[in-house]
DNA sequence: TTCAATGCAAAGAATTTGCATACAT
DNA sequence: ATGTATGCAAATTCTTTGCATTGAA
C-alpha cells in the first residue's frame, strides 16, 4: 500500500501555467506599485515551475538554471518580499530550511503540510484538516491557530516501517 | 477574557519536586549503565527546576547560575544524549531555536505545544489533541503523525488583537 | 586504569545586514 | 534622475564536530 507515487504538487507545470502564475504576480507588484525586476521574475517563475516546496538554497540552484547571476541573498530578499506582498507563502520545516510556494493560485491553494521526519518528504493536505482544532483552540485557550505556518511532523509509513533510525534529524 | 496568566508550567517547581525528578532521571541512566556526571546533573536539575520549555541557550544561561562553567557544547550534547534515553523530550518551535523539558514526569506529561508567532509564549496542549488527525492521516494518507514533535503555530489572543506586526518572527 | 564525557576552538548550515552599485520607473 | 533592488562580503544565530584532557566507575 506504500506507493511511491509524488504528490501532484511535485510534478512541475506546464509553460501555460508557469506564465499565467507569472503574469498573475507581476501583474499584482505593478498594482501595488512595486518594481518588477528580472531577480523577481526569475524568481516568481521558478516557484511556479518548481510544484513542490523547495527552500531558498533549493530555489536557488534551480534559477542558476535558467536565469543565473541572482544572489542567493537577493532569493532570500526577494521571497521575504513577496511573502509580504501575499505572493509567497512560506512553512517553516520542524528541523531543515524553510520552505516557499506560491500562494493563492488555483489549485494549489493554500493547504497544510506533513513532513516525514526521516526522509523529509512533504505531504500536502486539505486546508481544513485542523478546523475542529482551531475552533477548540480559539473557544478554550484563545489562541487563533495558523495550522499552515508550520509543518507538521512525522513518519511516512515507508520509513515508519524501516524503523526508527532517524536519519534525517532527531 | 484575555489573562495574562501563565500555564502552569511557567512556574518553576519546588525542591521536593526537582529532588524527586533528578533521583529518577539518575536512577535510570545508572540502571542503563551511563555515566552521571556533574555536568549531566546539573542540566537535568536545572530542566526539572525550570517548568517551561528553555531552548539550549536559555538552558545553559539557568544553568550557570547554580552550576558554573558547563559549556553550551556539553548543554548541547547531553540534551542529545538524554533525549536518546527518553530522559528528555524536545520540540522544534517553528522559528526560533529547539525547546527541551523532561519527559515522563507525572504533570509534565507528554503534551502538545503552541506558540504564538508574535510574542513567543508557549501554550501546553492535552496530548490527545491531534488524536482524530492523528487517526484521519494513519488511514488515509499512511502517514504516522507525531503531534510532540513540533509546535502548532499561531498568535495568542492579545498579540492577534494588538495587530499583525508580526515582532518576532514570520 | 580506562573509556566515556567535557572544554575549547573551529566549522557548518541557514539566514540577515551594511554598503556601494546597478537598474526599473 | 531618483530611489529601490541587487551583489558581495561579512555578521548572526543555532548547532555540530575534532581533538586533547578530565574524571566517573
Amino acid at each position: 500500500m506504500v506507493t511511491a507515487r509524488p504528490p501532484v504538487t511535485d510534478r512541475p507545470r506546464d509553460e501555460e501555467f508557469v506564465a499565467r502564475a507569472l503574469a498573475r504576480a507581476v501583474g499584482q507588484l505593478r498594482a501595488q506599485g512595486h518594481r518588477v525586476t528580472g531577480a523577481r521574475r526569475a524568481i516568481i517563475e521558478t516557484l511556479a515551475r518548481h510544484g513542490g516546496h523547495p527552500n531558498a538554497a533549493e530555489l536557488s540552484a534551480e534559477i542558476e538554471l535558467r536565469h543565473p547571476g541572482v544572489h542567493l541573498t537577493t532569493v532570500y530578499r526577494t521571497l521575504e518580499f513577496l511573502a509580504e506582498q501575499g505572493v509567497v507563502t512560506h512553512v517553516h520545516m520542524g528541523h531543515g530550511a524553510t520552505a516557499f510556494h506560491l500562494a493563492g493560485s488555483v489549485d494549489v491553494e493554500a493547504h497544510l503540510h506533513a513532513r516525514c521526519r526521516i526522509c523529509g518528504r512533504v505531504l500536502d493536505l486539505p486546508a481544513d484538516l485542523l478546523d475542529p482544532i482551531r475552533l477548540r483552540l480559539a473557544d478554550e485557550r484563545d489562541f487563533v491557530l495558523d495550522p499552515r505556518h508550520v509543518a507538521l511532523s512525522g513518519a511516512c509509513q515507508f520509513c515508519h516501517d524501516r524503523g526508527e533510525s532517524e536519519t534525517e534529524e532527531g
